[in-house]
DNA sequence: CTGCATCCTCTAGGATACTG
DNA sequence: CAGTATCCTAGAGGATGCAG
């Protein structure tokens, strides 16, 4: 709890909204990780090296595209190493390097917390779906939509 | 160190990609607060409660469609509350939940990676578009092509 | 095996105008 | 003030094919 406030006590420290930001972390944070694949990647190189069809197996329902892609992205911001083995068929293998390594534990902290939390968010959202209230405020959230199947 | 090891061990026993996966915490996580403003509203309301103006104003380039959507599926899903007071022109008040404020602290924790890390990236970024190697690689990186400004 | 290039889709999100 | 509805665009990301 008194984190929380520590917590607080940071972010008062950075502007919100980004025109006007010189440097914000959050846009960086996003920028990394908030993409559809780089958590996943990361997890995957956490526990040991890859090889590019190892990684694919791994995150089975990656494209090529955005495999090569976010692997990319990665290796350019020093989160992950890429040594290639000049062998028969190329064998390329991507691993985690330091920088990727300091990500783990802030990473694992909000995995953690999703894990933790996801019951009382479905009870949450499930409450507020049921809620007769206004079905216009409820149509109105993007993710909503889905979960409207409760009793027609 | 020993708590990234702690990190690692977790990770494995959650699948990777989605498909497959009966509930995903990586997913969960980025629905939450992987879009553009969900983290920003979240810090704005972790220092005090705020009316829909003032997180406009708080949040300046966010669009009010996106404002009140962002909030909207905060509120879904119990991590803030919303309060009405039917005043002569309406207020209403927002304000963080208790499942709100337990996300602070991990968020914090991505968050001052982030300021941490800062550095080492724009290094890392720095050197990957310096490095002479192929141009096509390189090129592939979604987030560069901005600094391919390099002697033509 | 690794991974670019091309094409195409779909949706997050911005701009704008209107209401209670 | 606090939304809601409509319209529209940019870009993330999938599918597929070719190449070293």
């Amino acid at each position: 709890m008194s984190n929380a406030s520590r917590a607080i006590e940071r972010f008062s420290r950075y502007p919100l909204g980004e025109s006007q930001s010189v440097h914000c972390p959050v846009r960086d944070v996003l920028d990394r990780i908030g993409d559809k694949w780089s958590m996943l990647m990361i997890m995957a190189l956490a526990m040991r090296p890859h090889r590019f069809s190892e990684l694919h197996r791994a995150v089975n329902d990656i494209s090529k595209r955005m495999l090569t892609q976010t692997l990319r992205d990665l290796e350019r911001d020093g989160l992950i190493t890429r040594h290639v083995f000049p062998t028969k068929p190329p064998g390329v293998e991507y691993r985690l390097a330091p920088l990727g390594h300091s990500l783990l534990e802030p990473m694992a902290g909000l995995i953690d917390w999703a894990d933790r939390c996801h019951g009382d968010i479905h009870a949450a959202r499930a409450r507020f779906d049921g809620t007769p209230g206004d079905a216009a405020r409820q149509a109105f959230s993007t993710r909503s939509k889905v979960s409207t199947n409760r009793q027609g």
